[in-house]
DNA sequence: CGAGCCGTTGAGGGGATTCAAGCTCAGTGG
DNA sequence: CCACTGAGCTTGAATCCCCTCAACGGCTCG
């Protein structure tokens, strides 16, 4: 039998119940931090709810604090020297991002909401020194950086080498990880779509109007589909 | 005027002059340990030496050491799902890769030595727990961590998108921040540059060739080249 | 209902791939 | 010393895939 968290037995908090769930989907972050700060950070963070296409934070902003994603789908863009933009990775439920604020540093990346989303916004001086700071926490932390980055390999790796065919399949793979509990997934914009692969829009749009035709996509609305699993199998096997 | 690091007044040792250089080139990952692990350190830590194109570790093997590149480039490359080989980013002198060793996690990536490298191999043991450790280290790391997700993202951006001419000039770029100080650059072999940018050995070889014709790149040996800055810089504007 | 954005589809051209053939160069052994 | 060898590099020709340019349709929103 578990005990109960310190931070869940001040129910009263408004921010107590929201840090509650949050502790959930993110794998407990900052359920390892002592009473006192856990009870400093309800009263500090911010639980924002964002709209679609939302900027979160730019490239180069100096880094103020890291976010956690509560709900929906974020994605990290950067310019191109020759100015295009080009999207790195996706991040979903549960993780971390903005890490790099706790280092002082600005932001990597620009972060922009795909989804409506719901972020925990934690300001990086409440995480303090990471050296004075916990020894699990910065473990954790540590954790989530080395997952960004094996995240970051398998976008290069998988996402921007192939035909266009097999790319999009491998995206809808990707986006079928990101997918909430209903089963359909969330369908990008055909221009993001491209900005994620390397390809055209209308190459986008292309390979996704085949697909569908195929029967390995159903759109349910502009930006909702489901996909048929083994189709999609299918067709990354074929080729 | 600096004080002498303690792990430097213990001459005799063999270890430590080794140290020493490498504290010099790596920015000091572990000056800021107590003596007494300092001590423990030059007892157990190796400094192999590798001839070029030699596996230092393979994806998914069991991460038991870090290691700090002395000396050499090294690449980390992964397998596409289907099978094709795919080079996710370089390390450089002063680079420390494999970190994911010490969270107790598999190696994310193979790891293989273009050049002949000097690397220092430190068991992950040796750096304990990481929680209990002194707080600078795994601040340092946390920025290592950082700094290896920026590379990631820059490969990304940068060498996966654009016609084949514009990567192989972006990829040039990095090569010459990644030379010695005789201003000449490590030359992939045109497979690798491949893998680099996501174009068949024939391509790369093509715009090579072409470079070379212009007088941007003027080729020593097989493996080392010199370029010229400015032309470089000149074909990279023209678009 | 018009405006604007996004998605779709078509036609044509261009750039990368594919297939194929020489070439260079270092290493080997006669 | 030099032919032999094999791996890697280069170049050519043909094909194919993706990009470019363009037009059109659907949808939302003022």
């Amino acid at each position: 039998m578990k005990a109960v968290p310190p931070y869940l037995q001040s129910e009263n908090h408004p921010q107590a119940r929201v840090c509650a769930s949050c502790e959930v989907r993110s794998g407990a972050l900052f359920g390892v931090l002592d009473p006192n700060s856990i009870v400093r950070i309800h009263t500090d963070i911010d639980d924002p709810s964002l709209p679609a296409e939302t900027r979160i934070y730019a490239r180069g902003e100096p880094g103020t604090a890291v976010y956690t994603v509560r709900a929906g789908i974020v994605r990290f863009q950067r310019l191109t020297a020759g100015g295009q933009r080009r999207i790195v990775r996706l991040a979903g439920r549960g993780d971390l991002i903005g890490q790099e604020a706790l280092l002082q540093q600005p932001y990597a990346d620009e972060a922009v909401s795909c989804t409506p989303v719901q972020l925990c916004r934690i300001p990086s001086h409440l995480v303090g020194h990471l050296g004075q700071a916990d020894g699990t926490l910065t473990h954790e932390l540590m954790r989530r950086w080395q997952q960004a980055l094996e995240q970051a390999g398998l976008w290069a790796t998988e996402l921007t080498s192939g035909v266009a065919r097999q790319r999009v399949l491998k995206l809808l793979g990707e986006l079928s990880r990101l997918a909430d509990e209903s089963g359909e997934i969330w369908m990008p914009r055909r221009e993001d779509m491209g900005a994620m692969l390397g390809l055209t829009v209308e190459t986008a749009s292309r390979m996704v109007s085949q697909l569908r035709r195929e029967g390995v996509l159903k759109s349910l609305s502009q930006r909702r589909a489901v996909l048929d699993p083994d189709a999609l199998a299918r067709a990354l096997a074929a080729g």
